[in-house]
DNA sequence: AGCACGCCGACT
DNA sequence: GTCGGCGTGCTC
């Protein structure tokens, strides 16, 4: 009985959203399992494509003739048994493509490229053969896609047979390998060819006796030249006389901040516990050992050692012979952190960063692969690493909104792990000083384990944090981004030597171009938002598409001189602040000044070596940096986010204002911290102040509760979009009524209404809120609705859906 | 996505 | 009369 392979397709649309049947050859029989990559004709002509083997069966439903597997592209499957069942299950509770997650559980470079290429198979005209071919006989498609004049030509010239089109699935995954030799003649062998050199040949001598020392063995080729000291062109030699071959070495790439990493003999011991780590610890190891797929929420205030406890759970895992998993928001995954899990586990940590170039990706992912790292360390798509046996999974700063992938496949890494500890039978922890509104109600329904830190670990207090307001302040001394207490406050610092963490919030905040005149504003040509004036490229950019364009001198609308830009970005700080402070040196960490790879750690090592007093920044600096010589911290602006209709905002102003304080006084240094703010009464800033968690998830769950938002309610928003504002329009008017129809009376759906940013990439988008408790029809009533929107009416319109949006707007 | 098939308007 | 526009449907 013939086997049969079920393969998903690349194709990511809804109606190839599914597994098709094809032929296993013969000669693949062995070789095709569950999780390899195949190439596999698809479709019309000569048209192949890769796509996954995610089953075998004996026999199919299809009626029709089946095709036979073209290729397979890996020996051992790319993903396990555990990936795969985890595919679906992502692909069903985020409404995306079964195709799409499992790419995003691979490295990008496992992705094939599929190229057509148009070849010249007979005599064509010399207008072709230049124009068109450049006097070449093949020519990528992507060289003239957008071309319709050429293509149609292309299209005559296909149709005559003169020109065929090709298709190439070619792999970009690449092993790095470095070049190797091997003798190819054993030591008698050797001896013999040394009697027939001439006498004076010494290097040849000394290469003999080299090669018979390998005693058969490969060694890399550079490392050959360097013990011998003989010249490359001796070992060529050698070659040329079948002395020696030359072979492929695979190598992992190294990262550049993977140089350093102590050897496995001289880790870093653990630290001492407090009681209270201590007590976490023991609950944690006991569900490792226990095999128990308990959800923890560690909640502990900043510097309360959190760390500790994940490093002590972590090694408790590995002693039990299974593996670890720990995550950390792309921005707290410093230098800082990934050091200290190397110092202490070394060579079997892995790390994923969105740094790491493709190559070091897929290296790092193949050695986790193979067993060879047993701790993961990485940002959100790192819950996808193909560990095995896991024993224990961390989700640090679990309140992040950064878990959450903002494209499709829409997940939240928090879900993720949750899954993979549940099969894995092995317990998740979620870390966090100001954990999520969701995690915390869990806890206190006991569906999570509350575990408690509530002391710093060397009983520092946690600095005092002033508020000043600063509707006062532009009364009495004007227009400036620095109050006078805060510009006192780093004169001081500046005097002392000690140093400063300056925080600008810049959640919807950017300076943008405007006319004092008619008052007009610079706007994207793409995108329904102002441009961004960027001083380092001197151009105003778009920060939805990219659109750039250079600054005007006079305004597009009235012709008037008179444009000038709002707004406070961190340039315009960094302006102000030379002229207050002439003396300081100040490093500014913004998206512009670490762009470039490895800029984002120079600078903070900069800082850290105390080659600067200040440290200006936007977010990016509010999470786990600990400088001990900074003992001034400084929020300009803590209340732009508040504004924002979100119903996040009080929650993510009060996380950020706890956790940019706790970079204040970290070592034995008092620290403090000032905080700007023209809302100085509003609850999420005053809590802050007083670092009271409890009375803000009090207050805030009241509010939650009123408003019926999460954790009282779910939420899914469902978006739509098309070039012109109707379609858009139209098409979300006809969701709403399959929706009004389907749902039950409890559930409340708001909108439809344009998107806060109604624009984008030449778009209009329209969305629609679901908020509901319970709903047994929702689930597949939104399935049917995408299935719905590939028909006539929804021409051109784009419908995704985002479950437990993070965002309203 | 990419391609073929099929049905209507303006041209060698 | 045909060429080619795009709306529709299918891909194991």
């Amino acid at each position: 009985m013939p086997e049969l392979a079920q393969v998903v397709v690349d194709v990511p649309t809804m109606q190839t959203n599914q597994p098709y049947t094809y032929q296993i050859p013969p000669t693949l029989e062995k070789q095709i399992q569950v999780g390899v990559r195949v190439i596999v004709p698809f479709g019309n002509g000569r048209r192949t494509v890769q796509g996954f083997v995610v089953g075998i069966d004996q026999e199919t439903k299809y009626e029709g003739k089946l095709k036979p597997i073209q290729a397979i592209m890996d020996l051992q499957p790319v993903i396990s048994s555990e990936l795969m069942e985890l595919s679906k299950w992502l692909a069903d509770s985020t409404y995306s493509f079964w195709i799409s997650c499992l790419y995003t559980m691979l490295p990008s470079l496992l992705k094939a490229k599929t190229a057509r290429i148009i070849r010249i198979i007979d005599e064509v005209d010399e207008h072709v053969a230049f124009d068109i071919f450049h006097g070449k006989d093949e020519l990528e498609m992507t060289d003239v896609q957008d071309n319709p004049k050429i293509l149609s030509e292309l299209l005559k010239l296909q149709k005559a047979g003169k020109i065929a089109i090709e298709y190439q699935v070619e792999d970009r995954a690449h092993a790095k390998t470095v070049t190797g030799i091997r003798p190819r003649l054993n030591f008698e062998q050797l001896e013999d060819e040394r009697i027939s050199l001439h006498s004076n040949a010494h290097a040849q001598n000394r290469l003999i006796s080299y090669l018979q020392s390998l005693n058969g063995q490969t060694v890399k080729f550079k490392e050959a030249q360097r013990i011998t000291g003989l010249k490359p062109a001796t070992f060529n030699q050698g070659q040329k006389k079948g002395w020696l071959e030359k072979v492929p070495i695979e190598v992992y790439r190294q990262p550049l901040d993977m140089q350093g990493t102590p050897d496995d003999q001289h880790l870093a011991a653990p630290l001492t516990l407090n009681a209270d780590q201590e007590a976490a610890v023991n609950k944690i190891n006991h569900a490792i050992d226990d095999h128990a797929s308990q959800v923890f929420l560690l909640q502990g205030v900043t510097g309360s050692g959190k760390t500790e406890v994940y490093l002590q759970s972590i090694a408790n895992a590995l002693k039990q012979g299974k593996t670890a998993l720990m995550l950390v928001p792309e921005i707290s995954l410093t230098p800082q952190i990934v050091n200290r899990v190397r110092r202490r586990f070394g060579s079997k940590v892995a790390v994923l960063h969105s740094s790491l170039s493709n190559g070091e990706r897929y290296d790092e992912w193949r050695r986790i692969e193979r067993g060879e790292a047993q701790v993961v360390v990485g940002a959100r798509s790192a819950i996808f690493a193909p560990l095995k046996n896991i024993g224990l999974i961390v989700l640090d700063e679990e309140h992040e909104s950064s878990y959450k992938q903002d494209e499709s496949p829409r997940y939240h890494a928090r879900e993720v792990a949750k899954w993979r500890g549940k099969y894995n039978h092995a317990p998740v922890v979620l870390g966090s000083a100001t954990p999520s509104l969701e995690s915390r109600a869990r806890a206190v329904k006991n569906v999570y384990h509350l575990l408690r830190l509530p002391h710093r670990v060397n009983q520092q207090i946690l600095p005092p944090i002033n508020i000043v307001d600063m509707r006062d302040e532009v009364k009495k001394h004007g227009e400036s981004n620095f109050s006078q207490t805060l510009l006192g406050e780093l004169a001081d610092r500046l005097q002392k030597g000690e140093q400063s963490i300056l925080m600008l919030n810049r959640r919807g905040f950017s300076s943008f171009m405007m006319c004092r005149d008619c008052g007009a504003v610079l706007k994207c040509p793409n995108c329904d938002i102002s441009l961004t004036l960027h001083m380092d490229t001197r151009t105003m950019k778009c920060h939805y598409c990219g659109h750039e364009e250079p600054i005007p001198h006079e305004c597009p609308n009235c012709h008037s001189r008179q444009i000038r830009y709002y707004g406070t970005g961190t340039e315009k700080v960094e302006q102000e602040l030379h002229q207050l402070l002439p003396g300081a040196r100040i490093i500014r960490m913004d998206v512009d000044t670490t762009r470039r790879k490895g800029m984002h750690a120079k600078l903070l090592r900069q800082f850290g070596h105390h080659q600067a007093d200040i440290l200006l920044g936007t977010q990016m600096i509010a999470k786990g940096l600990d400088f001990p010589n900074v003992t001034l911290v400084g929020v300009l602006n803590a209340d732009t986010g508040l504004g924002l209709p979100d119903f996040r905002a009080s929650e993510r102003t009060f996380d950020l204002l706890s956790q940019v304080s706790g970079r204040a006084g970290r070592a034995n240094k008092q620290g403090k911290v000032i905080i700007q703010t023209y809302n100085p009464d509003h609850y999420a800033i005053q809590d802050a102040k007083e670092h009271n968690y409890e009375k803000f998830f009090k207050q805030e769950m009241m509010l939650r509760r009123q408003a019926g938002y999460p954790p009282y309610y779910y939420t899914v928003r469902l978006m739509a979009s098309h070039p012109e504002e109707a379609k858009a329009a139209g098409a979300m008017a006809k969701i709403y009524e399959q929706l009004k129809n389907g749902l039950s009376s409890s559930t409340i759906i708001l909108g439809p209404t344009p998107r806060a940013i109604a624009r984008m990439k030449r778009r209009y988008y329209y969305q629609i809120v679901i908020k509901y408790k319970k709903d047994p029809h929702l689930h597949q009533l939104l399935f049917d609705i995408l299935q719905n929107t590939q028909s006539r009416g929804f021409k051109d319109v784009q419908v995704s859906i985002d479950p437990d949006p993070q965002y309203f707007m």
